[in-house]
DNA sequence: TTGTAGGCGTTATCAT
DNA sequence: ATGATAACGCCTACAA
């Protein structure tokens, strides 16, 4: 491998000076910077990543921890991340599948010394505790984790918000008898957006009734299932809600094979508004969530904390908008 | 920050003896290993990445090169080599988004010093030549980027092989007049999906017809296209094979709009099997492809490399299987 | 069994 | 404008 100093005997010059070239620092003559430069291309240079943060304290690189994410909402909050991060001259560190507290303690000290903050994404509301510890002793930001601690600079979905216009919207078009399928028990998302089906059935005047809740998996097959189930009720609903696209349009393939028509017979709205929502056969009713730009935002909170670590946490929420499409019978948009 | 010598001070032993607890070395008398762990994870000391690797001269992660790739390939494959990864004690550094030759080598520049090891998904024919110049300099596996150097670890998907399998699959159902809709024009993995459809033609006695092949860009979008200004032939078509089932997933949803029957009116099937195909209407004819399984082969290559040098480079090709549901018409597995 | 000291590749601080 | 040299945090001969 070649080094700086196989740079600096090369072009006759001290380390030094081929250090200076290389962060164009001043005082270096045109020629001798010319010349260093013209050797270092030659050799192939290249300043080793670790031995410069060991001396600069600094990695340029962000750290990601992510749970057990599938689909396209793990792949398009990479892609936010990344390409915010790769503007500002920054790599990222990725490790997924961290769910327990423990997993997350553990790639948190492994990642020491690696990289300048980290971008946590933990929905599991058991593991946020762990969190506390860490408070103010690093750089890190929140992603969908519940915004409870203001220790953080947090950022979440409105999942409250967007829930509730979607169900609202059922509402106003007639139904009553709207089955919802949540997500896994201790995931905040999830948990917000069943809050806001309860704030729509509420504002509507209708009673909560327990049997029309389901619990998925976020999985299309978890969709599948609780709509196979939710077909047995007596007398059947007429609207579904699931918690994500996924399981809705796990829904929709068991509405098919059962025969029942959508909307006609059954009207049915997701959440994320993932790419190929628009797609569906109908096209799928959902609540549209910019997740690339949940990666980005995350990650300008982090690059910004880094470029000043005095400044006050923040708590930024990321906008919903309804999608009307036809598979919940609405006017279409 | 907490450094070995504040955990050697606190111990009152030296930071050589710290060193040795730490990587349970021989020598160390079990009271003093006791003492040493006791003060280290009382102080919340773990070593510092940096610091390590320079004098390992190993870091223990792996680059990650990915070309601007949607959707759940992309998640896929990232979690098949994370997952590999992780269970060999490796972190992975991912870099997205890079498409010529300029941005490899940049993005391979900057990863110096901070990773052991790449793997390199270059569909891009063209950036393929790049990578020559850093023959054995470095350990690299290539990932479906064409296999023509053997100089490299790569590992491809049986394109080929998988494509001319469904193609023949409509030709023996009766089909005469099947048009393709293939992806870019520089993409490895198109170019050889394109093969296998000729093959298939060939095979059966089928002419080849230039006005039936249609380019998009692996995107939904794209797929819709094709499919609308490919029902303008006349005489229509009467099977579409798309190089990717997002595409293959547009066409569906064109057809549709136009009324069109599927798969009494035309046959479609796609390319991949992402998790979704199943659950369209009607369910996705396709190739299945095992991505994550292809980051876990890829991960597990560059691994294995890692620690043998100087073993051969391996090509390895990752099999495919016809999964043939309702969407192109043949009988339903 | 433990400690001392040199060095990994780089940047920062002094000199010159 | 350039060069010597001391860090950065850690590991590893070698010495004790």
């Amino acid at each position: 491998m070649v080094t700086i100093k196989d740079v600096a005997r090369e072009a006759g010059v001290s380390v030094a000076t081929v250090s200076r070239v290389w962060n164009d620092a001043a005082f270096v003559s045109p020629e001798t910077r010319q010349r260093v430069a013209a050797v270092a291309s030659r050799l192939g240079y290249s300043p080793h990543g670790a031995a410069r943060s060991l001396i600069t304290r600094t990695t340029h690189a962000l750290g990601v921890l992510l749970p057990d994410l599938y689909g396209e909402f793990f792949s398009e909050i990479i892609r936010g991340i990344d390409h915010t991060a790769q503007r500002a001259g920054y790599h990222i560190l990725v490790s997924s599948s961290h769910d327990s507290k423990d997993e997350i303690d553990a790639a948190l000290r492994s990642m020491r010394g690696r990289v300048d903050g980290m971008i946590i994404m933990s929905p599991d509301l058991e593991a946020q505790r762990t969190l506390h510890a860490l408070q103010g002793s690093f750089p890190v930001v929140l992603l969908n984790g519940g915004a409870e601690s203001r220790a953080f600079d947090t950022i979440t979905i409105e999942n409250h918000e967007g829930a509730s216009a979607m169900v609202g919207h059922l509402v106003a078009h007639g139904h009553r008898r709207i089955a919802m399928i949540g997500g896994p028990e201790r995931n905040y998302d999830a948990a917000e957006r069943l809050r806001g089906y309860r704030t729509a059935l509420g504002d509507g005047g209708i009673a909560l009734d327990p049997s029309l809740l389901f619990r998925g998996d976020f999985s299309e097959l978890s969709g599948h299932r609780a709509a196979r189930s939710l077909l047995e009720l007596e007398p059947r609903p007429t609207a579904i809600f699931a918690a994500n696209d996924s399981m809705a349009i796990g829904a929709l393939s068991a509405l098919r094979e059962s025969g029942l028509r959508v909307p006609e017979d059954m009207a049915v709205a997701g959440f994320d508004d993932i790419p190929l929502a628009r797609y569906m056969n109908p096209p799928l009713s959902t609540v549209h969530v910019d997740i690339a730009k949940l990666g980005e935002r995350a990650a300008t909170l982090l690059l910004s904390s880094l470029q000043n670590g005095e400044r006050q946490p923040q708590q930024l929420q990321l906008s919903t908008t309804l999608v009307i499409r036809s598979s919940c019978g609405g006017p279409v948009s």
